[in-house]
RNA sequence: UCCUCCUUAGCUCAGCCGGUUAGAGCAUCUGACUGUUAAUCAGAGGGUCGUAGGUUCAAGUCCUACAGGGGGAGCCA
């Protein structure tokens, strides 16, 4: 076992630890090695001095390879300028097992190299951080909802009937009938919240469309609280002091991690100012042009981001092509020191290059958007662009929202649900709304969704047996995963993705 | 399903108008260096250029098909 672990260097300054680890890098010169060791709980400098060490333990020491495992005893030392602040010295150390070759360099790789070597790339520092602070972003999410008296429940993951009667599902054989994973628990958190008041599942969920795209996995955690007594606007309350929660926690809890991940805390920081709350009529028109958010037209800006992208991209292919004619004339040294910056700035080129070929499909998709349309992708990314703070959108257009969505007082057009989108193009984390509770209006719904009124006799109860007013939304964990972090994709945001053609290891 | 880009060493990528023996960095191995931060420096090994056809005196380079992958759209959360 292990009595001693890096992320407890800090309160240990100057005495003598042992550690146990894996050697993420190894850096050497005449007489000395610096391997930066791993545990799981932090990344750490150990130095070993030929002269402070036996020469066994040296030799322990030359002999470890990228990942192999190993011990030491050592002098924790306060260091500003190592990750996490401090670095050991050893006095002692020993081998556990040496590496063979590790196929994951401290070089980059392309991502289907690293989706492949998934349970290996996790041990990566970026991995490490980003799984750090899904951990605590599942602790801040339990914390929030305990702390306001909610109660855990489980949804079941096997199911007979279709939510939403929309997506398509994972079908199985459940004992010779045809079962469905589960790819929502909120009615059956509906029940639960009749019974216990304030609950929450936290669970598994399936979906089988075939979305091949940074948003979407096809097995992911999603939140669902349900709250007996709230509408609409209560709902909204608890999503807004939810999320500033959560933020709230990782900021304070994992400094090291954001900084690792080189995301933007400051921006992070504009969850704490109020949100912004639009109905989707007026996002329309934001959309189209034809309102505008604090002086910012949403065309507009998306022209200006596609001027700078445009500079940009010309500053940068400038820069390449001087750097190959700088390499011409240098020595070995600054070669390399420009082909290494050559390779940056073309990736930098080939982002900004994607841009511009997409700004304008944007800007055309936003300008046509109509009135009883769900946003697209880019929509969310235009419409988020013109705000700071996440934005709720609330009363949709009822066609295009699930059945059990309350009608608005006296326009049955529309329904009480709220979608929470995150800034900077993250998307959708947050869909809720207020819940049905006419027996009435719930069976004629049922039947204009065409779907199975059978299987949901066991919902319609939940109206027939003291029905009320309630509340609740549905949040995806690795969608907040990746906005917290600021990642290009979900795969990064899970142990083990499981996507659209992904299903190893 | 559609649009678009890509596939060259274990990894990340150069390879111009088709022309001699296919290049670099990392990783690996050998050596140098007492404070490195993707350490650096000197050297070595490592290739059926995704697959199958075609054009040509000559194909990594041009054409066609197929396979695999990235980005975008759609479907969707």
């Amino acid at each position: 076992m292990v009595d001693f672990y890096i992320k407890s260097l800090k309160d240990n300054v100057d005495k003598k630890v042992v550690l146990k680890g894996w050697a993420s890098n190894i850096r050497s010169g005449k007489g000395i090695y610096f391997v930066l060791m791993r545990d799981g709980t932090g990344f750490c400098q150990v130095v070993v001095s030929q002269d402070a060490v036996s020469s066994e333990a040296f030799a322990a020491i030359a002999s470890l390879t990228q990942e192999s495992a190993f011990w030491v005893e050592g002098t924790v030392v306060k260091d500003e300028k190592q990750i996490g602040g401090y670095e050991v010295q050893a006095t002692d150390a020993g081998v556990i097992h040496i590496a063979e070759e590790y196929p994951i360099s401290n070089k980059e790789h392309g991502v289907t190299f690293l989706s492949n070597n998934r349970h290996l790339w996790l041990r990566s520092r970026k991995q490490w951080a980003i799984m750090s602070i899904r951990n605590e972003i599942i602790m801040a999410i339990h914390g929030f909802f305990q702390k306001e008296g909610f109660v855990q429940m489980d949804a079941p993951i096997f199911t007979g009937n279709v939510v939403e009667g929309t997506t398509t599902l994972f079908e199985t054989d459940f004992f010779g009938h045809s079962a469905y994973l589960s790819q929502s628990g909120q009615l059956y958190a509906e029940a639960i919240a009749m019974a216990m008041g304030k609950v929450y599942t936290f669970g598994p969920t399936f979906r089988a469309e075939k979305s091949d795209t940074p948003r979407h996995l096809s097995e992911f955690w999603m939140i669902e609280p349900e709250m007996a007594f709230y509408d609409l606007e209560d709902d909204m309350q608890v999503i807004e002091a939810f999320i500033k929660y959560v933020v709230r926690q990782v900021i304070e809890n994992c400094p090291q991690q954001l900084e690792i991940l080189e995301r933007d805390v400051d921006r992070l920081k504009n969850v704490f100012q109020p949100f912004p709350r639009v109905t989707h009529a007026d996002a329309a028109k934001i959309l189209r042009g034809e309102l505008e958010v604090n002086g910012k037209n949403a065309l507009k800006v998306q022209e200006e981001d596609l001027a700078q992208a445009k500079s940009d991209l010309e500053r940068v292919l400038n820069e390449i092509a001087e750097r190959e004619e700088k390499i011409k004339t240098s020595s070995k040294g600054e070669r390399r020191f420009h082909e290494g910056k050559i390779l940056q700035l073309r990736k930098e080129a080939e982002v900004l290059t994607e841009k511009t070929r997409n700004i304008p499909k944007w800007i055309e998709s936003a300008r046509n958007f109509s009135d009883d349309n769900d946003f697209g992708n880019s929509d969310e990314t235009v419409l988020t662009r013109v705000f700071d703070a996440p934005v709720m959108v609330y009363n949709w257009p009822a066609k295009i929202k699930s059945f059990y969505m309350k009608e608005v007082e006296g326009n049955p057009d529309l329904v009480k649900g709220v979608d929470l989108l995150a800034p900077d193009g993250y998307g959708e984390i947050i869909g809720g709304s207020e819940r049905e509770n006419d027996l009435n209006v719930l069976l004629r719904k049922i039947k204009e969704h065409n779907l199975p009124m059978e299987a949901f006799e066991w919902y319609l109860d939940l109206r027939r047996f003291g029905s009320i007013p309630h509340a609740g939304f549905g949040l995806g964990l690795e969608r907040v995963v990746r906005w917290v972090c600021g990642l290009d994709h979900m795969r990064e945001t899970i142990p083990f993705p499981r996507r659209y053609g992904r299903l190893f290891p």
